[in-house]
DNA sequence: AAGACTTTCAACCGCTTATGG
DNA sequence: CCCATAAGCGGTTGAAAGTCT
């Protein structure tokens, strides 16, 4: 007993988008915005599934997607993000306006697993690879779902979330970042470090003055905390009360 | 020039999560 | 709650383009 197709597949249309499609795809989304992505391809006489037309327009059509070439800048968020969130590519991608977890995950996979290799730093676990190879099992990512977070020992009982929790027992470790979309729409011009949400920290160059609200710290020690978490440059021990940013 | 090999990335597949009745 | 359905996500595939020999 299989699953269910979601849709008709001998009446759908697979591989390559034509221009035709596309164009009736943008047409009909620009009358009607994004809708039932299920009943839009026959409401938009496409020969389509509505997984294949979101993702078309998700990755490709939509219009304030950036394209192009990454930055050295994104590619260096990229790496930090993944080091804080692993595989949760649309969690990275909403913190790069324009870019796709499509396409941030072939970037990936691409060039910057490479470019860390060349580093010398295993991509998987962000550590040197020679530690890598012999702390296989050590893992810095926070966990996000429940299968994930019952995972609390090793065979050497290094797990690193294993040691976070027997040593923070009430910590939350729901993260929530928020999009930063909203903010750039009232906060023109910003630099890099605020374009993170990280404002006054040490590197801002903009001197944007703005809440960020980390637990129970003030909005500039929140804000130091999080750019020393996000850059990486805690002293090996985080500090995992502060690990929610809302 | 041409065939082999490698790289890139759009698109698909199947699973999980969210939502509504 | 339970179930059905839709949306979202991450891993994988494969065609096309690029590079090497």
């Amino acid at each position: 007993m299989g699953r269910s197709p979601c849709c008709e597949k001998a009446h759908t249309n697979k591989g390559a988008w034509t221009k035709e499609e596309d164009d009736r795809l943008i047409s009909y989304i620009r009358a009607h915005g994004e809708g039932c992505w299920r009943s839009l391809p026959k409401a938009a006489g496409l020969l389509r599934c509505g997984k294949s037309c979101r993702l078309r327009w998700i990755n490709y059509l939509r219009p304030d997607l950036k394209r192009g070439n990454f930055t050295e800048e994104e590619d260096e968020l990229i790496i930090k993000l993944h080091s804080l969130l692993g595989n949760k590519w649309s969690l990275i991608a909403g913190r790069l306006p324009g870019r796709t977890d499509n396409e941030i995950k072939n970037y990936w996979n691409t060039h910057i697993r490479r470019k860390l290799l060349n580093r010398g730093i295993d991509p998987a676990t962000h550590r040197p690879l020679n530690e890598a190879a012999t702390a296989a099992t050590v893992t810095t990512n926070i966990s996000f779902g429940k299968q994930e977070q019952q995972e609390t020992s090793s065979s050497n009982g290094s797990v690193v979330k294993g040691s976070i929790l027997e040593r923070c027992p009430d910590l939350n470790l729901e993260l929530t970042i928020s999009p930063p979309r909203q903010q750039q729409q009232t906060q023109k011009n910003l630099c890099f470090v605020c374009s993170l949400g990280l404002h006054n920290s040490k590197d801002c160059s903009c001197n944007v003055s703005n809440a960020v609200t980390v637990n129970n710290t003030t909005p500039s020690s929140a804000a130091a905390a999080a750019y020393d978490f996000l850059g990486m440059k805690t002293s090996g021990v985080w500090d995992c009360t502060r690990l929610e940013m809302k």
